[in-house]
DNA sequence: ACGGAGGGTGAGCAAGCGCTTAGAGGTGCC
DNA sequence: GGCACCTCTAAGCGCTTGCTCACCCTCCGT
């Protein structure tokens, strides 16, 4: 019915920031097609119609349709980093910190998983710089995690053997939420962000001492 | 009995069991195409020209482009499915049952982390019957780690508040495996299985499996 | 009142898409 | 040899794609 965005806190929409009206709303017509259909399935026609104007609109504010994906991972990418970067650098022991990275983490995925589907699925269409571009932020991610990790091991609170596997499963735990999250589903976002935080800290051996 | 696709020569290949040989040099060129670009970023003229034919030869042993698809991903399936049943259905404690199921699953998807990339991320892309198919598939593998996941909670093996939840996020976790997966990575398909069957067992809480 | 600017449109282009067709070559059976 | 059969190709058809272009609105400072 109200496809229009009302944009008072922005809380809803994660896209409230951009103007003019006319970018937003492609912008939020591309994250549902994209998310729905994929990449390369979804036209440009497609996404005009989603917005409610000609084909040609489309190029007034943006060169291609990549570039349109391109905004729509990079801006992604940096607000899954800036998620457990504050985790990261937030007061606690490392199981705090960790609980609440991958709280606040799969959380947004839940909650924007129409986005967080695009931004971690889709990114394989990017052209090749801005491919690049975007790993970067995905390293810059994964070493945040694992810095959270190795502080838990070396305070002994963890009991990981190996620190990078345990990275990399608790990170793609986290992402593929995007992928079977469900609106509709049983699970609210922070149901699932309260269980995952609890199954991560038994992952790295944290499980028991906090935790009645 | 043997499940598994003959052998016929020294490197393991997941379609020998497909005739004719163009036939088969077509699928594992599909494979090859979807799991690197995605289903609809792949011509049938780059599926062709990989298997080392004309874009005609295509449609004298698959009727479309989207049943290549369908045969990836029907038989993908059924693989997948039959080896967590086999788990399910084997001797031994609940916990040993999960541990077989998670590590063969896992080895799987990175052993044939191409065809397990197709298989669980571009089923999307199927026609609507062949999607519902293949959905009826993944219910019943769900349903397969479920039960077991059931069975140790039920012998007081498993501490797991939220059974369904704990399923899905323990797929998830596997499946995403044919994601990352490298085989020039760091990590063998046999380390990683083993590496996933423990922290399974850590969340559902059969961790000191060992000891009493 | 009016000219310029910028957001918007209908029509359409070149390229590439999935798929088809007419026919060539090889093989085995009579 | 004659014929049916199977596999494969060169050529190309009808359509859709991403994107462009000439032109039309409304708004706004002077």
């Amino acid at each position: 019915m109200d496809a229009e965005p009302k944009n008072t806190g922005g809380k809803i929409e994660p896209w409230g920031d951009i103007t003019p009206d006319a970018a937003r709303r492609l912008v939020n017509a591309a994250v549902h097609a994209f998310a729905e259909r994929g990449y390369h399935a979804t036209t440009t026609r497609d996404i005009a119609g989603r917005a409610g104007m000609s084909p040609a609109a489309l190029y007034i504010h943006y060169k291609t349709k990549e570039e349109l994906l391109y905004q729509i991972s990079k801006v992604g990418h940096e607000r899954a980093l800036k998620i457990v970067e504050r985790a990261r650098d937030s007061e606690g022991t490392p199981a705090e910190r960790l609980a609440d990275a991958v709280r606040s983490f799969v959380r947004w995925h839940a909650e924007h998983h129409m986005t967080a589907r695009v931004v971690q699925y889709e990114l394989g269409a990017l052209a090749e710089e801005h491919h690049a571009e975007v790993i970067a932020v995905r390293k810059a991610t994964d070493g945040a995690v694992r810095s959270i990790i190795e502080d838990g091991v070396k305070a002994g609170a963890f009991d990981v053997p190996d620190v990078r596997g345990a990275t990399v499963a608790v990170l793609s735990l986290c992402i593929d939420v995007a992928r079977w999250f469900n609106a509709q589903g049983r699970s609210t976002p922070d149901e699932v962000g309260d269980l995952y935080a609890g199954l991560v800290l038994r992952m790295v051996g944290a499980g028991g001492q906090d935790r009645p």
